[in-house]
DNA sequence: GTCTGCTATGCAAACGTTTGCAGTCTTGGA
DNA sequence: TCCAAGACTGCAAACGTTTGCATAGCAGAC
């Protein structure tokens, strides 16, 4: 037999206490119908014994987990990070713990994802971010009855919590074009790859609608991809400046690309904003050290209204729980518009 | 009765291929003492069903849950991410599931930590990073037998890992001596706080150490403490530059505040490094932009080694399991003596 | 005094695995 | 031909909860 340690179960508590199992556990849940002497009774009991109810048995008699899981490409970049955190947060605050999942390489994604049969009974729900998915997936993963909720990208099946990507684009790439600048570089990340996030695209197409907006048309050739990391926007922008015709001035579609990017300008002995004017995403916490103009972005906030949105699905379909307010679900975390903040990386 | 959607179970899996539960659940662990053509019809008949073995009810009856807790201050700060993500990776590699907790409010950690039976069935270990605890919850913890790794502290009572803070402070002191400074600021979190991790204590003390054997002594005018933060460091900075005899070099404990000193020192018109030399720890990916001289540390190899350190603790206490490798354990993941990055925020 | 309806409790059946033990069947050796 | 050892397989008892249903008690209405 395995010797493994036992804590105390609610039959001691039973037997402490003098009434039965399911008394027992009623009285621990608050449940109604049992008389507050002993209630009380269970209750000192309980204490006594510093007894715990095994999640594990609970959770196979329920079926409900109180686990989520959450998944973002990586788990160490800045905007990933936030996001976790008030995600977490959101969700620690009404009894559910949260299993992060980092999922880096693209092609592992569908893979463990379309393993649905490993959620359904795992967890009660599921936070994706910015992890696009195959539309048979999501077909399947809804017929599955998974319970699930998107951020950074959209699908006809889920609720999805997007930034509006578009407007980032279109904020900073106005900027610039208000500065004076016309020949405008872009720093992306990969929007063509099918499961890559679809952020890049939109925040692309919010630059190419800005252009249009003031009559310009897009130079194909001021648009360098690389990997969302400092080194990413150093090496894109090398690429910038040694064009023939350089930019002016560069988007980069994120601040940590923009900080490659600053090293980059610098080594070459250029100057900024006069030689190149810079606009980055996200308002990191660096940035305004860099004196760097960004659009601002609040991930956290992000991450704390998917998870009450989820919870609130998980709630209804799963009933009671630990009940959460329908207010902190939908009214009180409100989605911000991204906004400029302009520092010297594009004016003097 | 709850019509909550059930999978197919092993009952069923069962039935589809002729055999016993027994024998369903040893075939699919691949156990020994089975035919091969029994597995193979076994397995045939789990994939056709896409049958899943139900966790819960799978740690009820082990006893084991697969499931590993990590618990740092926060989620989001550059450090803490780093070690997440390298745990979890570990982790993940060997089956485990990573459930990460913040436990930002110092007050709150002893009071979540002290509520052992909570771990004791909830998960198979625990990993506890920055996050000091008093030595009677260690004790009691270790009594109740509870499996746990520390990192960035050490316990008496469990295993621990830490980063040779000592030397970090010996380095950066070091250095700014080696160039000439004297009279060097110090930016320190807040190292008497009884539950604030032990880091800062040890730089300073590698602070102290090396201006010792340089002959000087400490003047406690120059240390300051703050968040360990952008902004933390900010507001240290400035208190520093605005002493009647100000130091001609900081030594901040993080690059993150050293990045707000940065901000501090611009914004009085000092220049780096002729009017203030810096320099600060971790490496982070920015330093490089920024040219900020800095201790480099690897805080993914860090929570590599805590994951890995746990799990073959895990794995001798309970048997068997996904098998950890001793080598993967305990001889590749060398845990880095930290080193001394010059950049230009200390020479010309 | 009987009946009705409600509250408080208990009984026992799930929930879906794992695993000790007891079989049954081969197989090879004597 | 018989036997022993070993390889497979199955039975059934855990694991520790939750919860539908039945029951006992009790108060109030008639």
């Amino acid at each position: 037999m395995n010797q493994r340690r036992r804590g105390p179960s609610i039959e001691d508590v039973a037997r402490a206490s003098g009434v039965s199992v399911a008394t027992v556990s009623r009285a621990l849940r608050d449940l109604p119908n049992v008389a507050a002497s002993t209630r009380e009774k269970v209750q000192a009991a309980a204490d006594e014994l510093s007894y715990r109810a095994d999640p594990s048995a609970a959770r196979l008699a329920t079926g409900r987990t109180n686990l989520v899981q959450i998944a973002t490409p990586t788990v160490d970049g800045w905007y990933f990070s936030r996001v976790l955190a008030g995600a977490i947060e959101q969700l620690t605050k009404h009894g559910y713990e949260a299993i992060t999942h980092p999922l880096e390489d693209p092609l592992a994604r569908d893979e463990f994802l379309a393993d649905i049969r490993q959620f359904e009974k795992r967890v009660d729900g599921l936070i994706l971010v910015d992890l696009n998915i195959s539309v048979e997936v999501a077909a399947e993963m809804a017929e599955a009855g998974i319970r699930m909720v998107t951020a950074g990208f959209t699908t006809s099946k889920f609720p999805s919590l997007v930034v509006d990507d578009y407007r980032v684009g279109f904020l900073a790439t106005e900027h610039l074009l208000t500065c004076g600048h016309t020949r405008i570089g872009l720093i992306s990340g990969e929007p063509n790859h099918p499961l890559a996030f679809s952020v890049p695209g939109l925040r692309l197409a919010g630059y190419t609608g800005a252009l249009a907006a003031a009559g310009l048309t897009v130079d194909p050739e001021l648009e360098m991809t690389g990997r969302f990391t400092a080194e990413g926007g150093r090496v894109a922008t090398g690429r910038l400046l040694d064009l023939d015709d350089p930019p002016t001035a560069i988007f980069a579609m994120s601040d940590e690309m923009a900080f490659g990017a600053i090293r980059a300008v610098q080594d070459r002995g250029l100057r900024i904003p006069q030689d190149v004017a810079l606009v980055g995403v996200d308002d990191h916490e660096v940035a305004v050290m860099a004196g760097l103009t960004t659009v601002r972005l609040n991930p956290r906030s992000l991450g704390a209204l998917a998870a009450s949105q989820l919870l609130s699905i998980v709630d209804a379909e799963l009933g009671g729980g630990p009940s959460v307010d329908a207010d902190a679900v939908s009214g009180s975390i409100a989605i911000e518009p991204p906004t400029l903040v302009v520092r010297r990386s594009t004016v003097v």
